[in-house]
DNA sequence: AAACAAACTGACCGTTCGTACTATCATCTA
DNA sequence: TAGATGATAGTACGAACGGTCAGTTTGTTT
């Protein structure tokens, strides 16, 4: 972002802050935003309590901090992967895949980051929670984005509604993550999968420029 | 449960842990099981610390008596609506709309308390995780039970399959609740109405059983 | 080598956490 | 009315919390 860094090379400040926000989103993945404590982190990392507060002056900045790195790391397994698909419907199902595969390979030790940051904050005020309802609907829109432009391009119905179809998306994918980690099974995945082809098939032009939908 | 009751009122000991629990469930619902703590309800309820933590005996059984609250609450609110309704599909719809319902209705003020206690305890063991794993499972068995029993009477497709199609429902229901409360509006329920009624008449044998999809 | 700023340490503050132990209180029975 | 029993209060504990501050280390610049 700044000029930290001196010939690709991080600064010495910049070094220790990243590796205290890698070990962050760990912590608060599972534990929850909330749950992050500096103290911890500090004992784990053997850096001092104050040596990790000076980096943030306050637990909410630092919460923010390990907010912005997962969603670096979000965008970068499945928000990227997505954009390299051909636009349309293509880039839809390579988003869902893209995402299922993000939450099976257990990026963050706890399961899918924001969905476990957005239920634990969407009922109380504050920055964090503005950020992550920020985030929440930016990936919304970019489905959307994606949907309205498979149907101008007549692979989706013409009556298909972006949001809806958004909304319904985000909700198989996401409650696959959690299903996954309560039950501690796969079977979720396989059935999110089954029910997001199920559900674009039905809103395909031609079915047939999908998956076949696994038995 | 057990002989609590004399000639109808509350012993004593019973009623206070009632007015303990009733304001856990609120607590809970906005901070997390974990955000819970004997403290705050002690001075929130002008009843000495100690005295609160007697009726525990650990933070641990405080989190287990308040689950079980709240999950008596969501039998009254969603199960038992459900159950008076025809078994099968009327049933099946019923049960989507009470559990809409009774997230509209904000019957906690964090939102529902289950889906953001699964998600707190996802990936974290103990025996509240395997009580939150025990009530999840049970709600899933009973949307299976009743899909199946709309299939035997020929309301739903034969190759309806119904872990499947519980697992859809309830994607759809728990996420427009988490959205609802984090987007801070009421449009999630109408599209998750809108979703759960187009994917139920795509599997009924008699659409026309089902309400209409609003517009 | 001196100077300087940034990075980091260690000790400490006040508060709250969960938990323990003892004493007091209310209620019912003998 | 005396005693027993269970419910609640009071106090204290060690640990962890977020946060402060003065001082030491480190790396760069002159």
């Amino acid at each position: 972002m700044t000029d930290a860094k001196v010939d690709g090379r991080l600064e010495r400040g910049e070094h220790t802050r990243r590796l205290i926000l890698e070990r962050a989103v760990d912590i608060a993945s599972t534990n929850g935003l909330e749950g992050l404590s500096i103290g911890r982190l500090s004992s784990e990392l053997a850096v001092s309590k104050s040596g990790v507060f000076a980096h943030f002056g306050s637990k909410e900045e630092l919460q923010l901090a390990t907010l912005a790195l997962a969603r670096d790391v979000f965008i970068e397994h499945v928000i990227t992967p997505a954009l390299r698909a051909r636009a349309g419907l293509t880039r839809l199902w390579e988003l869902c895949e893209a995402r299922l595969d993000y939450m099976a390979e257990r990026v963050f030790p706890g399961g899918c980051f924001f969905s476990a940051a957005a239920t634990e904050f969407d009922s109380r005020p504050g920055r964090v929670r503005d950020a992550i309802v920020a985030s929440e609907r930016d990936l919304l829109r970019f489905y959307e984005g994606i949907i309205t432009v498979a149907i101008e391009q007549g692979e989706l119905a013409d009556d298909t509604d972006p949001a809806l179809l958004a909304f319904e998306l985000d909700a198989l994918t996401r409650t696959a993550g959690t299903s996954s980690m309560l039950f501690d099974d796969s079977v979720s995945f396989t059935m999110a999968r089954k029910a997001i082809l199920g559900r674009l098939r039905s809103a395909a032009t031609d079915p047939s420029a999908l998956p076949k939908v696994p038995k």
